[in-house]
DNA sequence: TATAATTCCTACGAAAAAGATAGGAATTAC
DNA sequence: GTAATTCCTATCTTTTTCGTAGGAATTATA
C-alpha cells in the first residue's frame, strides 16, 4: 500500500478547505464522513507542515496558506503519510549491507522517482472540479 | 510501502535461479542471506505461480520455466507481495461508497498503472548482469 | 462574565499486516 | 537405510495502521 487512509484523508480535508465555506473541522469530518479525533490527528500534520492555517476558539477552524493549485498532491502526501518510499532499502536511515552491489537498489530509487512524478503532476485544484 | 521483503526476497530467489548452479533452496538462502524457513513460503508462492518448478528428494531444488528475460519483476511480484494495489480503494474487493464520485480514486488507477508500467520494464534479466 | 465552539496536546488501545519460526511428512539419489 | 531435499500446516512476535479518550487552552458572542 503506498497510501494509506491518513493520506487520503489528508486529501479530503484539504480539499475541502480548498472549497471555502465552513471550515471547522467537525463540519469537515460529517460532510467527509471521517473520524473526528483522527482528522483532529491528521491536520495537525497539515499545519505543522505549514499547509494549513489554523484560528482557534469559537467561530475558529482552519484555512490553506497557498492557493490550491499551488499543492502538488506529492508534497501533502510525503508529510502526512508514514512513508512514500517504494521500499524498506530507499527510506533514509538505516543503510543496507548490500546497498553497494545490490541489483535491485536502482530499481527501487527509480520507482521512488516515477512514483513521485506522478503525484506531482496533480494539483489540489484536480480534487475540487 | 510498495514492495515488502516478501517480494524482495521472491526477487533475490528468482534471480539466483536466473544464474545456475546450486539451486537447492537451502544453498540460495545462504548464498543470499535470507531466512531459510521464510524462504520455503516464499518460494511456493513462485512454484503455484508456475514460475519455478520443482524437483523434490536428494539433489532435489527448484528451477525456472522459462527464460529469465521472459519474467517482468511486475508479474513476479503481483504473485508474492500480498498487494501491490496503490491504495485500498483500488484492491478488489469490497467497493467503496465514494466510487462513483470520489475526485481520487481517478489518481489512484492511474497511479496502479504507473507503478505497473514501470516494474513491466524490468526482468530478470536486468538483476543478473 | 458565563457559555459554547473550537483548536491543541498527550496518552492509550485494538486490529491487521509483516516477518518470520517450528515441526514434521513425503520424496528421492546414492 | 540415510541424508538431503521439497512440501504442508500451524503458530508466534513485532510493527504499523487506524483509530479512541480525556481534557486543557483559546476565543466569539450573548
Amino acid at each position: 500500500m503506498i497510501v494509506s487512509s491518513k493520506g487520503r484523508y489528508a486529501l479530503y480535508i484539504m480539499a475541502e478547505l480548498a472549497k471555502e465555506g465552513g471550515n471547522s473541522l467537525r463540519q469537515i469530518a460529517l460532510r467527509q464522513n471521517l473520524p473526528y479525533k483522527y482528522a483532529e490527528s491528521i491536520v495537525s500534520l497539515l499545519v505543522k507542515a505549514g499547509f494549513v492555517e489554523s484560528r482557534r476558539g469559537k467561530k475558529g477552524g482552519y484555512s490553506l496558506t497557498r492557493r490550491p493549485e499551488e499543492y502538488t498532491l506529492s508534497e501533502i502526501l510525503k508529510k502526512t503519510e508514514t512513508s512514500l518510499a517504494a521500499t524498506e532499502c530507499t527510506e533514509g536511515g538505516e543503510g543496507c549491507p548490500r546497498a553497494a552491489t545490490c541489483p535491485t537498489l536502482p530499481v527501487w530509487r527509480g520507482l521512488d522517482e516515477t512514483v513521485d512524478a506522478y503525484l506531482s503532476r496533480y494539483t489540489l485544484t484536480d480534487l475540487i472540479k
